[in-house]
DNA sequence: ACAATAGTGTCTCTTAGACAGTATTGC
DNA sequence: GCAATACTGTCTAAGAGACACTATTGT
């Protein structure tokens, strides 16, 4: 309910911050930046910055934008976290920002990334020991848990999938986020109750029996699903 | 990822907003506030304003304050639900708002409100009929369609009851949220699994069969149990 | 007695987990 | 044949909806 006498007290300094997840090697990874600047300079942290009001309609804009300049790509899936608040955060002061979470397939940002050396992507469980700027590890683990619980109740973990996949691929992603193992059968029931996914007329190798490749039907909405594993 | 050259046109206005919901004499009512200012002077609109930074430790207390300020109580729920932000919403510009729902006891601001002519319920059913401030309308829509989800899968709607209430009282308030009848059986399968509440000695008149009433164990945290209504 | 509301018992249906069993591949 | 992975069939257990049934109250 803003009513006009605003003052730099009142209109504190905000951000927005993405949590870019992706799965690769068997561990669920993040994406952080080098910092150039003060505060924090020289530390990892997450990839974000201030509203650009030409170029942002909204918050979504800008964390789109942020994630872009890293990684020459849009992410696949990118949903509201929430906000943080505080004079704790920045010694600068109090400061606000909107932190989103995101997901991309691994492969999509691979090549830009080996291209830079100030974007890397680190593995969640490693973060322990090292020092990440501002806040930027508790962001990080809430962002990791809101991923977990979507994890099993949505497919979302569809979108660090490559555009064609098998069952065992998903599966092996679906746990790596979860953290724990999930029956293949579960999933393939949950794959044909959403009818969101088609086999394709093509198998690959995996060491055994040939695998089906799927691939998401077009024009469905994968985040609109919900379905439960009772884990 | 705040790098220090920030300025107004990067800092645009925030602000937060709540949406406070209660249920009373069978439909659910959300807290509007006359506003005394520009823009939208006169026309109704949702709690907020300015954070404070001298009383606000963070958001959640900045939501709690405006809603103190206008209900004398602080609700007994209270959860972020989501920024909105762009050009569009305020005719000054562009602006950032953060939006929490929050649900209360209608007895415990009933006396308060009833002292002021500026704050008042309305029925959610109704808003239609009025003209709101700034995008509003449409922030309440988002606030009661989570509130809807949280009370299919959650204990949320306790939060609209008295300290001791009936199993006929509770779903006839679920009821009333979601919008869709349930099964009494169902209710008292979730009361009993959950463990977090329990009957008191005493019962009370209902045009029928005296009726049990039970209250919160003491300890016990509400919004940490999930069961799913497949309504 | 009867209406009204509170509370119980129990059947069915859905769905997830578990896991045995079958199928297909490379070596 | 054997190891490895993909896929299927089916039993069980949990839990929600449905609804008939019993219990207790005021009139």
């Amino acid at each position: 309910m803003p009513n006009g006498n605003q003052n730099s007290h009142t209109n504190p300094q905000f951000t927005v911050d993405s949590v870019l997840f992706t799965v690769a090697d068997g561990t669920l990874k993040v994406l952080l930046v080098k910092r150039a600047n003060q505060p924090f300079e020289g530390l990892w942290g997450l990839p974000g910055g201030f509203i650009d009001q030409d170029l942002d309609l909204n918050t979504d804009d800008t964390a789109k934008r942020k994630l872009k300049e890293k990684t020459s790509v849009e992410p696949q899936y990118l949903e509201q976290l929430q906000v943080f608040s505080g004079d704790k955060r920045d010694p600068r002061g109090y400061s606000i920002t909107l932190v989103y979470y995101a997901l991309v397939t691994e492969q999509k940002v691979s090549t830009h990334i080996s291209t830079v050396d100030d974007v890397a992507w680190f593995d969640v469980n490693a973060l322990a020991e090292i020092t990440l700027a501002f806040d930027h590890f508790a962001l990080i683990q809430t962002a990791r848990q809101r991923l977990q619980q979507k994890a099993l109740y949505s497919m979302v973990p569809v979108y660090c999938m490559p555009e064609r996949f098998t069952i065992g691929q998903l599966k092996s992603v679906i746990e790596t986020i979860i953290e724990k193992p999930i029956q293949r059968k579960s999933l393939i029931r949950r794959i044909e109750a959403s009818e969101m996914f088609e086999g394709i007329e093509e198998k690959v190798r995996s060491g055994g029996r040939l695998a089906q490749l799927y691939k998401v039907k077009s024009g469905v909405d994968i985040a609109h699903f919900e379905r439960n594993f009772s884990v």
